[in-house]
DNA sequence: GTCTATACTCCGATAGAC
DNA sequence: GTCTATCGGAGTATAGAC
């Protein structure tokens, strides 16, 4: 059978690419090698080849593959609720908990630490789908009148999608090891969404947001 | 005189750091070898064991000068004036543009690229003083009453980092090549000292904040 | 599909002559 | 302080036997 050929095959890549992050995580994303994950999986480098035409191609293959899983996870956190403020927060929140729990492909996704690795167009393809969610989602808090409509325009999404980077970027590089619950910079994470929501204010001040601090 | 051949020796250092530099920026932060830094100097390998006695050595001392340069930039930004929101917008724009002028070390500080990599205690000693900086500032903000005296704590200087990490975050990651005045990321730093001040509302709502957006 | 063998390039670091 | 020479090892990738 075919069938069965290829799916071992794809087994065997799919270990590749499981070993690769241990490794990533153990060493750093930028020092893979194809030897190490070659020693591991017990067999001799060269046979890596037959799977992945070359090191750049294991970086792409994670890369396109955590591109889709921070999209799933963001997506799916939304899912069923209305685009606005509270969806928002949500899909802000399973971001923010998707990249601690895949710090090694987070490091891959928004931060550029391997020289001379640039992601597909397939691989990239993803990362469209995540700039259309969030937008779709802002479209709805304006349409609710829950922040002003220039929080839609490419300003409004560029401080949404910072303001997540920051706090995850400070709790990577300062906390690694701390989980979502623990992290001194996650714990931020709720109050993003009306930290957001007062920065496009939309008429009348004051309006209770989701996660808005209570003093 | 031993000063002439102390001296030399220090402008042959400040020379090796220069090209080091130089080499993180064409080829990657982690991709920095002793052999290349070598060859641009026009000198043998082993010669630069003279002056530094390990890469990571290398590493360190650029961290440290990184360290106080942003230090330096923050430091001086809101020199003469009185601690507050105003200062602290003048910081962080500092900072920001700092961080945008020196990116290569922005990196080597603010992520964790080189694998094996720990700054020792005295390179990292300044970063104390940027964390007592900030706190100052937003002490001075409290007492002005400009925020609420829980900004001054923790979580409000997590909020601060992580607000600057994320716009210079996104920036370099997505658009490295842009200046501060033309990136679409950097252009949100005026606002921050009016986003962390919306968040920390003292005790009134709509008072103007500098930075703060009008609609 | 896996292996051995290998070509090729490069690295960090050291020893010792000059 | 600089050099040559070298150790000892790493890496990516290919060729070809099995």
């Amino acid at each position: 059978m075919k069938d069965r050929r290829a799916r071992r095959r794809a087994e065997t890549q799919e270990e590749i690419l499981r070993i690769a992050l241990d490794v990533m995580a153990e060493e750093g994303v930028a020092a893979l090698t194809m030897a190490t994950v070659a020693r591991r999986l017990g067999v001799q480098p060269p046979s890596l080849y037959k799977y992945f035409p070359s090191r750049a191609a294991v970086y792409d293959a994670l890369f396109e593959r955590g591109q889709l899983g921070y999209l799933h996870a963001v997506r799916q956190a939304a899912e069923g609720m209305e685009p606005g403020l509270e969806a928002m927060g949500a899909s802000l929140e399973a971001g923010a908990r998707w990249i601690m729990g895949n710090q090694v492909l987070a490091q891959l996704l928004f931060w550029r630490p391997v020289p001379g690795f640039r992601p597909s167009e397939q691989a990239y393809a993803p990362a469209l789908g995540i700039h259309a969610h969030f937008k779709g989602l802002i479209e709805g808090a304006v349409a609710r009148g829950e922040v002003h409509q220039d929080a839609a325009g490419e300003e409004g999404l560029a401080l949404a999608a910072s303001l997540i980077a920051g706090v995850v970027s400070q709790q990577l590089a300062n906390q690694p090891e701390a989980g979502y619950e623990d992290g001194a910079y996650t714990r931020l994470v709720p109050r993003l969404p009306g930290i957001f929501a007062a920065s496009y204010p939309c008429r009348g001040k004051g309006r209770k947001m989701p996660g808005e601090r209570v003093n």
